[in-house]
DNA sequence: CTCCCTCGGGG
DNA sequence: GTGTACGAGGGAG
């Protein structure tokens, strides 16, 4: 048996001999450092809750008519309160969906939970385990040959099969291999067709000394290596990456474009495109608005939906986000004059060639800037970073919140269905409290506002599912202002406490990090402490998400009514300061002098 | 005002 | 793939 370290980069599941493999992909440390690896657990079963209607034993019993693998008794908290579930156990994830409307369907089934998981997901949640931190393997080094879950010709990649722990090491941040990639296209009759038209240029930077152009016109440029043909660029590209072996591949709209172009042409061309570690094929995922490029093993992060969700901008083209995040402009040509620079020649092409290294120079500045960031939001979420790469900051709580229920032996709530959905977006509720502003021209302007405000009502009155009063009680309360809700003032809700504990964890970090005087550990923790903030801030609206499995109405009207009243308050105090609002917003507003002003 | 439709990034 | 998840902003009515 042998023990592998390594940073745990993506995860997947392929099925073998009808039984599900779970493969953790990683970047080898020790003395292969750097090298790829691939762990496979075998021993991970899919399963679902469910909630008998009555009898647990008859409820059993009709369970085990169907195809089935185990069913056994387990205590989860429910909003709360403790009940007893089954835990049903499945042959294969694709059962779930196959399954559960049988099973729900049962007589003595109330409800069913936790069947909207993805198994990679559930395997983290219940291994504990936290992409890109190390992890320790334990298991038996297999060939390829004897792998059928794996059709890579990589001589340096590692297989492994785990037959012990997983192990999740320390939280330290390690150095990644990160390479951006751009195309250039020739495309003189409007947008690039892929049928058409073909791929002139393959431009890279990386943080490993890799930088280059690959086409197939000569160029004075020391940077620009010339190939035969187009063919040959997708290869020596294929090549570079395979041996280069990078963790992190960063494009700009590179889901949507350049990986699903390049993957055209290269089946137009009728040469394969194998850039994934266990030399599977680009799998192109279409989950309704939002696409990714998945390449195996290998992380790939397209920048532009961070960009999205990082910045308020009017436009993010590459050109734009470059700006605002360097304050320097970049050069750039116009998407339909490239064929013209490319068939001139001479200087213009020259230029050309600067252009396109400048547009993966400039993919990697953006990569270094933001990646920090997204890496510690998926230590702390602990889903991929592919996934935390492309989700909305929504998803991100959601998926945090259901790793937190798991750790507190919470069952997690079910999505709304269509019907619950639609429901809950016919219901209105009041929002902030908003004053029209006042006209005209105002001096001595002063602006109050509060720190997080949502978040700190939720944690003050104890605004949770599981605190909301639905009977009478004798227990001590928090009465909601204009709305008729009441809330538990103790035990701490789980909402609150998570929210709770998110800050107190910022305050420490804010803490440690005020305190090092060495910049690299400072700049480290500055990162955390602005995942947390920018996680703790999403919060606001966990309540008032019609998608959200935490959705309360009740809670989302408590929310905002106690937001209403603390404004107005702050308002009228002011006033009794000298102070006269002319203009106020949900969590803050602005105030002229009117008094006297004391020096 | 509401309802419906488009569009984003990429060359 | 334990599938089918956006949201702002403009134009029409």
């Amino acid at each position: 048996m042998e023990t592998k370290h390594f940073i745990f980069l993506d995860i997947d599941y392929v099925t073998e001999n009808g039984k599900p493999v779970v493969r953790l992909f990683g970047s080898q440390r020790g003395k292969s450092n750097g090298e790829p690896i691939i762990a496979l657990d075998k021993s991970f079963k899919p399963y679902i809750y469910v909630l008998p209607e009555n009898d647990m034993e008859s409820c059993i019993g009709q369970i085990l008519t169907l195809d089935v693998d185990d069913v056994k008794k387990v205590k989860k908290k429910d909003i709360g309160i403790e009940k007893e579930f089954l835990e049903v156990i499945l042959h294969h994830p694709q059962d779930v969906p196959k399954l559960r409307e049988k099973i729900l369907a049962l007589s003595e089934v109330k409800d069913i939970r936790e069947h909207d998981i993805p198994f990679y997901r559930r395997y983290l949640m219940d291994k504990g385990l936290f992409p890109m931190a190390e992890v320790e393997v334990k298991g038996i080094t297999k060939t390829q040959k004897s792998t059928p879950s794996v059709l890579s010709d990589n001589e340096n990649l590692c297989i492994l099969e785990i037959n012990g722990e997983v192990k999740q090491m320390d939280g330290k941040i390690h150095h990644l291999k990160v390479m951006s990639f751009d195309i250039e296209v020739r495309n003189p009759k409007g947008m690039p067709k892929s049928d058409r038209d073909e791929i002139i240029m393959i431009s890279m930077a990386s943080n490993f000394g890799l930088q280059k152009v690959i086409s197939t016109k000569e160029s004075s440029f020391e940077y620009v290596e010339t190939v035969e043909d187009e063919k040959a660029m997708i290869n020596r590209f294929t090549e570079i990456v395979n041996t280069e072996s990078p963790d992190i591949i960063v494009g700009y709209s590179s889901d949507n474009f350049d990986l699903p172009y390049i993957n055209d042409r290269a089946k137009k061309l009728k040469i394969p495109f194998k850039i994934s570690v266990d030399g599977s094929d680009i799998k192109f995922l279409r989950r309704g608005y939002t696409s990714a490029a998945v390449v195996r093993g290998r992380v790939h992060v397209d920048l532009y939906p961070i960009m999205r969700r990082h910045l308020t901008l009017d436009r993010y083209t590459l050109e734009r986000v470059y700006e605002e995040l360097f304050g320097e402009e970049k050069d750039d040509i116009e998407g339909d004059e490239i064929w013209e620079y490319w068939d001139a020649g001479g200087e213009k092409l020259e230029r050309l060639f600067e252009y396109s290294l400048d547009d993966a120079i400039a993919a990697f500045k953006v990569a270094e800037k933001m990646l920090p960031i997204n890496r510690e939001l998926t230590r702390i979420i602990g889903q991929p970073l592919s996934d935390i790469s492309r989700m909305a900051s929504g998803q991100m709580v959601e998926w945090f919140l259901i790793r937190k229920a798991y750790e507190i032996n919470e069952v997690i709530p079910n999505k709304p269905s269509q019907y619950e959905y639609s429901k809950r977006r016919g219901l209105t509720y009041v929002g902030g409290y908003v004053k029209d502003p006042v006209k005209g021209l105002h001096e001595n302007i002063v602006a109050f506002d509060f720190k997080s405000l949502y978040p700190s009502i939720i944690i003050s009155k104890n605004i949770s599912p599981d605190t909301l009063i639905i009977n009478e009680t004798d227990e001590e309360y928090h009465t909601a202002p204009e709305v008729p809700h009441k809330f538990r003032k103790e035990p701490s809700g789980f909402i609150p406490s998570v929210i709770g504990d998110l800050l107190k964890e910022r305050g420490i970090i804010k803490k440690l990090m005020n305190e090092t005087n060495d910049p690299v550990e400072k700049r480290i923790l500055n990162v955390q402490q602005e995942a947390l903030k920018t996680l703790a801030n999403s919060m606001y609206g966990v309540y008032g998400y019609a998608r959200f499995r935490w959705y309360s109405h009740e809670c989302a009207d408590a929310v905002t009514a106690w937001g209403r009243d603390y404004i107005k308050n702050t308002m009228k105090e002011a006033e009794k300061y000298g102070f006269k609002a002319i203009y106020a917003d949900t969590d803050g507003f602005y105030a002229t002098y009117t008094g006297k002003i004391e020096k």
